[in-house]
Formats: C-alpha cells, structure tokens, sequence
DNA sequence: TACTTCGCGCGAGACAGACA
DNA sequence: TGTCTGTCTCGCGCGAAGTA
C-alpha cells in the first residue's frame, strides 16, 4: 500500500470526479474533505456512511479510507500535518491536536451546529473563490480561512455527546453535558451540588437523571471524558506528568496516577512510554 | 412519572516513602 | 527531580426503596 505525503505544511486540492480520488492510502496527514457537490459513500476504517452536499469530514493520520462516488462529486481537500498544528499560536485551545484525534472515532459529517454548517460552507466559499481568482495574499488568506475550519471543527468535535444518548434527551441533559465538556479542567465544577445548583435537578436524583438520559452514571461520563483528554494530551504532547495533573485539576501525580491505572491498567509514564516504543518501532 | 430519602461502598485527597 | 506505590480518612455518588 501506497503512503501519501505532503511537500508543505498545508495544501488545498479542489477536485470534481466520478471515480475514487482516493483509494486505500495511507498517510501521516490531517485531511478535511468537503462535499461541494454529489454524492456517494465514505468509508473510513471499515466504517461506511454516505456522503452528500455540504458533508464536511475529517479524516486523521494513518486512517484508512475510500470515497464510493455514484453521482459526478467535487471535492474541495484541505490537508495539513501535524507540525502546522503545533506551530500555530491558538489562543483558548493548547490540545487542538488531542481533538482532531479524538474525531477518529467518528464516521460522517463531523459539523453538528447548524450555525457551525453555514460558517464552513462560507468559508469553503471563500477558498474556493481563492482558487479561481488568484490575487495578491491569497495564500495567506487561505490560510487564515483554513484555520477557522480548524478552529470550527474543533468545537464540533468537543461537543460530541455520549454514544448512546437518548435520542428524547431533553435540552436540559444536553446542557449538563456541554456544561460537563466546558468544565473538564475544572473539577471543582464538575462536583454534583455545582452542576445541581446551575440546572435545578436534586443532588441525588442527578445520577439517576444522568443515567436515564445518557446509559451511562456522570461519574464514568466525566472520568471517561477526562481519561479521553488525558490519553491524547500524553499521545500528541510533550508535557510533563505534573503539568497534566494541574491541567486537569489532580491534587499530586499520584492521585492522577491512580486515577489512569484504575482505567487503563498502566501508570501514565508506562502508557507513554509504551506508544513511543510503538512509534520507534513502526 | 418525577422526584426524594437513606445507607453503603468507592474514590478523592493527603501524605510518606521508595525508586531511577 | 520526577514518578510511582501504599495507606488512611472522609465525603460523595450510586442505587434501591419510598413518596407525592
């Protein structure tokens, strides 16, 4: 199998075709694709969903994937490593990495807000226009233009709900979760009196409410959540363990020490290094 | 059905000490 | 210096049972 790489940081490839632009490759690259138009299937790790007009997708390193065109599809790809990603100055978001990582569980359009959906096909607009009128600056106006994408997916990808939320789960469920996904530095407000006083539900029946909209008790919620930030951020990061326990609001290493070994079966420095054996090795 | 009460078990926090 | 392990205490969350 071939292994695809990128001569820069960034690249943007507008593409319209009937047949599979890409085919089981592999590379060591972020990708966004956006649907322009057309539509057809994506699979990506054995996972197949469809794709329409509009669809906006992220695709990770090391992802396998395929496109299955049935109606004539353009696509506009946004490709960038993770270099670009480590380079740039985000302001609010030090973890950018962790999140689009973390959407490699995901299949389909990785946009949920509708308000998000008509900012990226604005901002798709623009680069597109871009590309059929080359001006002075545009490659820097692109790149801000991508940034935003970035910055929107991002967000969208934050607020991905638990697998098996209730599709009833009324706004107030949803609201704790996002209050829950805002607050997971914070531990202090993610204690069950804060989060009772700020939705009016009883300190008791806030796990019985919780589970019975999610499957799931908000402690293991949260704590997978956590666990989910934590496994990225000693993945992509060089951070010291002690700037991830003030990062998450541990007491002392220790505490997170536990916290990691109950879940995942190994110490933090064990789980590192073990994945930069992995990488040494491939 | 929505919410409250209550008792128990678990986990968070604090600390000491070991190890590389 | 940075990380890991063990122990102890106490508060909190969970789930069962009860209530309106």
């Amino acid at each position: 199998m071939r292994k695809e790489s990128m001569h820069h940081q960034v690249e943007i490839i507008y593409s319209q075709t009937d047949q599979c632009p890409m085919t089981d490759s592999s590379f060591n690259f972020f990708q966004f694709v956006h649907i322009v138009s057309g539509s057809g299937s994506h699979e990506v790790n054995g996972n197949r969903i469809t794709y329409q007009a509009g669809s906006f997708l992220l695709i990770t390193p090391n992802d396998y994937h395929a496109f299955y065109v049935e109606t004539l599809t353009e696509f506009l790809i946004i490709r960038f490593n993770k270099g670009y990603i480590k380079e740039y100055q985000w302001k609010s978001i030090d973890h950018i990495e962790c999140l689009l990582h973390n959407a490699s569980h995901v299949s389909g359009c990785i946009i949920e807000n509708a308000n998000d959906k008509l900012l990226v096909n604005s901002i798709v607009g623009s680069i597109l226009h871009n590309i059929k009128y080359n001006d002075l600056y545009n490659n820097d106006l692109n790149q801000h233009l991508i940034n935003a994408l970035i910055v929107i997916a991002a967000r969208n990808i934050a607020k991905f709900k638990p697998a098996n939320i209730k599709e009833h789960a009324n706004k107030k469920i949803v609201d704790i979760i996002n209050y829950i996904q805002s607050n997971i530095y914070s531990p202090g407000q993610l204690k069950a009196p804060v989060i009772c006083g700020k939705f009016g539900v009883s300190t008791n029946y806030l796990s019985v409410y919780f589970k019975e909209a999610c499957g799931e008790t908000i402690t293991h919620f949260i704590a997978n959540y956590r666990l989910r930030l934590i496994e990225y951020r000693l993945n992509f990061s060089d951070c010291r363990i002690n700037e991830l326990v003030e990062e998450f609001g541990f007491a002392d290493e220790s505490h997170m020490n536990k916290f990691f070994k109950r879940h995942k079966g190994m110490s933090t420095s064990t789980y590192r290094g073990a994945k930069d054996a992995l990488v040494i090795s491939a």
